[in-house]
DNA sequence: CTAGAAATTGCAACATTATAACAATCCTTT
DNA sequence: AAAGGATTGTTATAATGTTGCAATTTCTAG
C-alpha cells in the first residue's frame, strides 16, 4: 500500500485553504448529522484551525473577548465539547488544549506528534497501531473502546534548526 | 517469543506483595543512581500503590493530612515529580491522576489501559508499537523521543458483569 | 567536628483549567 | 403565535497546578 500523505502540519502549505476545507468539511458533515454548526461553534472551530498548534480554552476566549464578544468559559467549553463529540476537534490531554481535526471522517484513535519546540502537532490515522494495541490487550482480557497516542519530538522544521541542543 | 506476563492489575493477585516489591525495587533504583527517597516520597509512592487506580495530586494530599502530617500542594507535587523524574510513577493526563510504575526498568512509551468503570489502569510496555509508530513519524521527517499510549476500555472483571450496558 | 553548600520541605499566595446551576434567548414545528 | 427543545448567557465555584521565598535537613569539605 502506498505511504499515507505527509500530514499538512509537516509540510509547507497554503494555510488559508486548511482552513477554508476544514470549515467546508465540518459543515458538510454536521449537515449530513442533522447538527448545528452555529456561528459561535464555526468560530471556535475556525479559531483551532488558525495554527497547527493546539490551544487552550482560555486562549481560545482570549481571542473571542478580543473580538467584542465576550463569552464566560462555559460557552467556549460547550463549542469545544460539540465539536469534540462530532468529531470536529480534538483535546490533547498532556497540553489541555485542543486542536482543528484532520480527519473528520476518519478520527478515531489517532497519534499526535507533538513538537516541544515549537508546539506544532500533526496528527497520523495509522489505524494499524490501535489495532495491534487491541489484540495485545484482548490477550489479557481487556477490551478496548479507543486509543489515543501522544508522541513528543521534533518537528521537520524544528529538528534542522539545532533545537534538541537547548 | 512468548508472549508477555498479563499486567497484575488485570489478574487475582497478592496486592501486599504488589506494594511490597515496588517500594523494594524503588529503594534499589535510587540507591543505584544516588536518588534520595526520603520519607515523603517513600510514603507518596506507597499510596499510589495502594491500589491499580490512579489517584489525583490533591486525592494522595487528603490521605496525608488524614494521617496527621498536613502539606500543602507543593510538597505533594514536588514529590511526585520526583517519582516522574525517576521512573517510579507515571501521570496519566487524561484522568490528571497520577500511578505507580509497574516497569521502573523498562518504563518509557508505555501503554495504559484504563478502565472506564472501575478505574483500573494497567501498564503495558510493548516496545514494538513505539518502534513501529516512530519509523512512520521518522518517515514523515518528524523525530520522537517519548510517546504516551492511553487506552479506555472494559477491564477483564468489569467487562464479564454487564458494565458495557451502563 | 563544624561551617558552608546543596537539597528538601514548609508555607502563603496565586494562576490556570473546568464545571454546576439556573436564566434568557433562539430556532423549529405545529 | 405558542410550545418544546436546543443553544447561549451569567454567576459562582470547584479542581488542578505553580511561584517565590523561608526554614530545615542533609551532605560535603576542610
Amino acid at each position: 500500500m502506498p505511504a499515507a500523505r505527509k500530514p499538512a502540519a509537516l509540510r509547507a502549505h497554503d494555510h488559508d485553504r486548511c482552513i477554508e476545507d476544514a470549515l467546508a468539511a465540518a459543515a458538510d458533515l454536521c449537515r449530513a448529522q442533522g447538527a448545528r454548526l452555529t456561528p459561535m461553534r464555526r468560530r471556535v472551530l475556525e479559531i483551532l484551525w488558525q495554527s497547527h498548534k493546539p490551544l487552550g480554552a482560555y486562549a481560545v476566549l482570549d481571542i473571542l473577548a478580543a473580538e467584542g464578544r465576550r463569552p464566560m468559559p462555559p460557552t467556549v467549553y460547550r463549542a469545544l465539547d460539540f465539536l469534540l463529540a462530532h468529531g470536529l476537534a480534538h483535546r490533547i490531554p498532556s497540553l489541555n488544549a485542543f486542536i482543528g481535526c484532520s480527519a473528520p471522517g476518519a478520527h478515531r484513535d489517532g497519534q499526535y506528534l507533538i513538537c516541544r519546540n515549537c508546539g506544532t502537532v500533526a496528527e497520523l490515522t495509522d489505524t494499524g497501531l490501535a489495532a495491534e494495541l487491541g489484540r495485545t490487550a484482548r490477550a489479557h482480557g481487556f477490551a478496548i473502546e479507543s486509543v489515543l497516542t501522544e508522541a513528543v519530538g521534533l518537528c521537520p522544521a524544528c529538528a534542522g534548526t539545532g533545537a534538541g541542543a537547548a
